[in-house]
DNA sequence: CAGTGTGAACAGTTTCACAGCA
DNA sequence: TGCTGTGAAACTGTTCACACTG
């Protein structure tokens, strides 16, 4: 089944076998099967094996698929195999959690500068980053940056999102409420938890 | 096309519609066109229109959707008009971003009870709610709380979800990096920036 | 024999075109 | 005329059954 075109919800589920799979070399395994991996992370076995079939043939019949082919190849399909730095406008509250979450880490990410319009917070230092003026934004370019992470009140979300793009940020991840609408070259990522969790009660039983 | 199965990616798109009227109703309209709505919101308009459909007519031809109207209906669709009492667990970065989040009150949620295990942090307050010992969760039932928030390590992720299951809790908003497994009656919806930001280098252009 | 890889059937979602209404 | 509501077509993704392989 190769040469055919991925399906967007595959490369979904990618990051997830990939930490699946991280969490069993840890544990000394060499190898899983389909059945094994989609217990650990709440994917079924055919659609696993299916997944992985668009990239070519990954597994051993009557053994499994090698864990360490996996993480390889997982990790370049996704191009987590070189580092990528990021940085984040907005130092609230959701600012400083992104800075101290380490989670970044086993991806090959890492928060490397952050901005803020607040004097008070410029030149200050969160989870070892300097906090500098937003006004420096387009800066970012010639370090090496292209991931911008939007934290700041929805008012200014868009404002932002037009800085970054200006400074040749190509891919953002956008944390404030709001739709933020670049040029089709950048692709965005909105995290919204409110509307998660404004979902949740539709599928809850009772009224 | 009234008495159809509701599809999820429907029921996702609710809460985007409702963020974007609840905008226009700010401004003083009192209606607006499918064309509108989704310029608005980034969405087509004829998979507004679809959408809409699905729960009856909410909309005059020549004119549009009248915001009032919209507001209180998918209020009602998605179970909003009801307060929803949340409690999180673990005040640590995560805990404390989302417990100082203003974005759950136009949903109609309101975090009102966060519980850690760090003694020093227990009976201090922080954004208004006081924080209790975990020990104590299965309290939270009688007080009528049926949403947990999981705002803790991975490795403890999973007891902290089992316990909340005992608690009475059914709906589960999961913010720590890992699948969760609960009983098919409680309904678990994560959110994990990491696999967010997994996915992001794989739609860039150039290696 | 256990487990992969995959064509084919099935299910769910989006797009389109247009009838019908204010 | 402008806009909604919707069946049908097109598309995308999932499930299944089983041939095949180490």
């Amino acid at each position: 089944m190769r040469y055919r075109k991925i399906p967007d919800e595959t490369i979904r589920r990618l990051p997830v076998y990939l930490r699946g799979v991280l969490h069993l070399s840890e544990q000394g395994m060499e190898s899983v099967s389909s059945r094994k991996l989609g217990g650990l992370v709440g994917v079924p076995p055919w659609l696993i094996r299916k997944d992985f079939s668009y990239f070519g043939d990954f597994g051993t019949p009557g053994i499994g698929y090698g864990i360490k082919t996996l993480i390889k190849q997982i990790s370049k399909i996704l191009r987590l195999d070189v580092m990528h730095e990021a940085a984040v406008v907005g130092v609230g509250n959701v600012g400083s959690a992104l800075l101290s979450y380490s989670g970044f880490g086993i991806y090959g990410f890492r928060i490397s500068a952050a901005f803020d319009v607040d004097k008070r917070k410029v030149g200050k230092v969160r989870s070892g980053v300097k906090i500098e003026d937003v006004s420096t934004l387009r800066g970012v370019k010639k370090r090496g940056i292209r991931l911008g992470i939007i934290a700041v009140p929805a008012a200014v979300a868009q404002q932002v999102a037009d800085e970054m793009v200006e400074a040749g940020i190509i891919g953002i991840l956008n944390f404030s409420p709001r739709y933020i609408t670049v040029p089709k070259k950048v692709k965005v990522i909105t995290i919204d938890i409110g509307m998660d969790l404004a979902r949740l009660p539709y599928y809850l039983p009772c009224g």
